[in-house]
DNA sequence: TGTTGCCTTGACCGGATGGTCAAATCGACG
DNA sequence: CGTCGATTTGACCATCCGGTCAAGGCAACA
């Protein structure tokens, strides 16, 4: 995933690798340890950095924190913003929840950095949700409403419509541990199934009737 | 919801009561802060009594927090548990889903709790997910899926089913915060939204065909 | 080679935090 | 009342941790 986020203007080749390898570092830590349980010392080590060396490239802990989550947020929305008005409605679910799952599948640790903030009651991230990500959501909201109203899918509350995607599609990343303690450890297969059933269940459950 | 754990034998009056309280003071801080973010002072402070104090009912704040999730894990279980093998599969699911919203609602410093421990990789309460729930969702799940074969509900993973029910319907615990930024405060209203919602997704996606 | 400015770090500081301990207080019972 | 075990706590300790600082390394350029 990508990760630019203050322009790296005025930065020199140096800062701009090792803030990059900061981020990086502390996107293994933070969604491990959660932000309390991260230490500025841990983040250093993973980023073969002295910790005052750390601190010379960030001023605090929180805003290595900071920096991280913002700059992960557009990529983090992204499949939803993809959702096309103008597609067929059905597909264009059915391609969304697709899209969800690999992004479990394929970073985990994001959505689990995501969800440790929003536990936490998202000190950092309040702001940005009450504005860009309230934004993101009514509109496509509006379009879910117009399908639902033009009968092309069933008429349903679309607010829920799209926490339940999320919900049922991050919970194999930020549950994974029970998950996998269910259904035993088995390679990646989970991720079909779960792409599977969600399909079957969203698009018949969608169905209009 | 209730809490007894230990054998209270030959523990006196005082020492269940302020067991007592310690726990339940424990499941403010803990479900706030997270298990490291939760200190010992604050927990004391939550029960009314000094930190020695606490630790003289306990001798940990680990073994604390493994009393507090212990305590909670069969109240927790209980919603699944009750499905019921003999009654109407689509009855059963719409009132396991019903039940589960409930919780979110009334519960949610429990659900926030549970959502951490798993988030940390469960160090404390993997034993129990690998055999009391795994079991208990293999039981049900075998219910489940002689209902598929029986052609009273369609033919999905019974295992992904229940995850999926878990997560949309915890999801309003959890993620409270980002529920709230999206759809303003508005009372308890999302959650009769979310069930109204979730049972015509469920029952509409599951109707056999 | 000397100078300058960016980069790096060992040593340290102060506050927070989990846990201990000895002494004080309480309360049930003879 | 007096005794004794249960309960409670102020003071304290060791460690952890975020953050600072002064000094040292290093690269570019004159």
């Amino acid at each position: 995933m990508s990760n630019q986020n203050e322009p790296d203007h005025k930065r020199s080749r140096i800062q701009i690798r090792n803030r990059e390898k900061i981020i990086a570092a502390a996107l293994d830590v933070f969604s491990r340890d959660g932000f309390r349980g991260a230490t500025v010392d841990d983040i250093a080590a993973a980023a073969d950095m002295s910790k005052p060396n750390l601190l010379y490239y960030f001023p605090s802990k929180e805003s290595v924190y900071e920096a991280l989550l913002k700059g992960l947020l557009t990529d983090w929305l992204a499949p939803l913003q993809e959702l096309d008005a103008d597609g067929d409605p059905m597909v264009e679910i059915a391609a969304y929840i697709e899209r969800k799952i690999e992004l479990a599948r394929d970073y985990p640790r994001e959505s689990r950095l995501f969800a440790n903030e929003m536990l936490r009651g998202a000190p950092i991230l309040k702001d940005v949700l009450t504005s860009d990500l309230k934004h993101l959501v009514d509109g496509k909201a509006t379009v879910l409403r117009d399908w639902s109203n033009a009968g092309q899918i069933a008429k349903v509350d679309p607010y829920h419509l799209i926490f339940a995607i999320w919900a049922s599609t991050q919970h194999y990343a930020d549950f994974d541990v029970q998950v996998r303690a269910v259904l035993g450890d088995d390679g990646e297969g989970r991720f079909n199934d779960a792409a599977r059933f969600l399909r079957s269940l969203f698009l018949d459950g969608l169905r209009p009737r």
